[in-house]
DNA sequence: TTAATAGTGTCTGTAAGACAATATGGG
DNA sequence: CCCATATTGTCTTACAGACACTATTAA
C-alpha cells in the first residue's frame, strides 16, 4: 500500500464581525459599504484578514478598533463559527471565522478605513438587503446565537449603558427577541437572579411616569435557571 | 495618508475530531498515536488538513471515514470552534477547527491510516494524559459542549444503538454528566417530551430484572423545556 | 419466594404566566 | 386631579426532586 502525500493548500483566513446594538428600541448591526472589489459598494460585515503572528481573536479586536474605535475592554467578542464553502469568496480560498459582539448604544463608526462607509442598520433591513459574500447567512446565524445567549447568560446587560433601569434591560430583550415581555414578571426574574443586576440606590426621573431605580451589571455571567423565550421552535 | 497593503499570510487549516461514545457506562474519546513528528507517538485527536475545494465539514467527514469507517449518514458532526494561537503547531501557522461527534457504541477504529494506532480511551484518562498540541484544551471544550448539548437537545439518543430502553438513555446522561439521575423522574421527563423517544412496542429481556420497553429516536431535536443538570457552576 | 430492575403515583417546593393593585413622579 | 410608568402582590399552573409503591421477569 502506497502512502500518498496529501495536499495541504494554503488558505487565507478572515475574522468578520457582527456587532449588534440597540438603538431607539430596535436592534441594529454595523455594516460597511465595500470599498474594494469584489462586491464593490455592496453592504458587508466589517472584518479583515488575519495577520502573521496574530490570533483570530486578535484580528477580530483589531478590526473592531479600526471600525468603531472600541477597545477590548469596552466590549466582548465571542467566536461564533467558521464558514468554509470553497466558492464563497471570488478572490480564492478564504475561510472566515465570525465573531459576535453585543454593545450598548455605540458611537458612530470612525471614518478613514478601507470601508467607504460604516453605519448602523436595523437588522430587519439588513436581512432584506443583498449583502456581500455569504454575510446574510453569517448575520442570521449570529442573530440566533445572540437570541439564545440572552436566555442563558447575563449578556443582555452588556447592551445597556450603565447605570440602567430594569425597563432598559427589558427593552434589550424585547428588541433582540422581537417580542413583548411582561414588565412585572421580568422584574421578578432579574431581581431574583443573584448577581445579574446590582442596585446603585440612585433613581432616574423620566419625562413622564414614576422614577425608576438604577442598576449596574452584576458579577454573574450565567442565568440559572434560564430566562426562556415563550415561542421556541425547531431550528 | 499612505494606504499600506496589509500582509495576508497563507495559513494551513485542519479539521480535528472529538468523537465521543459510551462504552460500558463510561464516556470514551477516540485518540490516535501520532505516526509523524511533531509529537511523534503522543496521543492526539484524529484530524487532518483541509484539501483544495473541500469544506471544513467535508474534511471532517473524510477524516471520520478514514479513522473509523463511519459515513456521514451514520453520525452527525457539529462544528465547535477554531483554535488559532500562533505557536500551537511547531510546523508553522496552523488553525484548527474542532468538530464534535456523538455516537453509539462504535466499532473499533480501522487500521491503515497515518496514525500508528487509534483506540477508545475513557475521557478521564485522556484528560490525565499529555496530549499532542493543544488537544487537551480542545477536548475539554468539546466535553463541556457535549454536556450542555444534552440539556437542550435530544442528542443523547444518538449515543444509543436502536432500539434502546429508557435506562440506556439514562446511562448516557449519567456517563456524560458524571452524575446519577433518578430513574423515575428521568422517565417522566423523557416520556413527556413529545418526539424525543418513540415506543416500538417490543421489549428487551435482560438477564435479571423486569423487561424494559424499547424505543427509537423521535423527530424532535430540541428539548423544551430543557433537561438541566442540577449542579451547574460558573464557567 | 427472592432479587433485581421497570414503571407508576404522590407530595412538595420553585418558578413562570396572567393580571390586579398600589406607588410615585410630572402635567 | 390625571396620565404614565414603576413596583409589589396574588393566583394558578407546570414541572422538578424526593421517594414510596407496584409490576414483571429469571432463578
Amino acid at each position: 500500500m502506497t502512502v500518498t502525500r496529501l495536499p495541504r493548500p494554503s488558505i487565507r483566513v478572515t475574522a468578520d464581525l457582527v456587532i449588534l446594538t440597540v438603538r431607539s428600541g430596535e436592534l441594529h448591526v454595523l455594516l460597511i459599504d465595500r470599498g474594494n472589489p469584489p462586491y464593490l459598494g455592496r453592504p458587508a460585515l466589517p472584518g479583515g484578514f488575519v495577520r502573521d503572528g496574530e490570533t483570530l481573536e486578535g484580528a477580530a479586536y483589531r478590526e473592531l478598533a479600526e471600525e468603531t474605535g472600541l477597545l477590548a475592554g469596552d466590549i466582548t467578542l465571542e467566536q461564533l463559527r467558521a464558514y468554509s464553502e470553497p466558492g464563497r469568496d471570488p478572490r480564492g480560498r478564504v475561510i472566515t471565522i465570525a465573531y459576535l459582539a453585543l454593545g450598548p448604544e455605540l458611537p458612530l463608526p470612525v471614518a478613514g478605513t478601507d470601508a467607504a462607509a460604516a453605519r448602523w442598520i436595523p437588522v430587519e433591513q439588513a436581512l432584506a438587503t443583498e449583502l456581500a459574500f455569504d454575510h446574510e447567512e453569517i448575520l442570521r446565524d449570529c442573530l440566533e446565537s445572540a437570541r439564545a445567549r440572552l436566555e442563558h447568560t447575563t449578556a443582555a446587560a452588556t447592551f445597556c449603558k450603565e447605570p440602567f433601569t430594569v425597563a432598559d434591560l427589558r427593552h434589550v430583550y424585547e428588541a433582540v427577541w422581537g417580542q413583548r415581555l411582561d414588565p412585572s414578571n421580568f422584574r421578578r426574574k432579574v431581581t431574583n437572579t443573584a448577581g445579574f443586576i446590582v442596585p446603585t440606590g440612585e433613581r432616574r426621573f423620566p419625562d413622564v411616569g414614576r422614577p425608576a431605580a438604577l442598576y449596574t451589571r452584576g458579577p454573574a455571567t450565567l442565568l440559572i435557571p434560564p430566562l426562556l423565550r415563550t415561542t421556541t421552535d425547531e431550528p
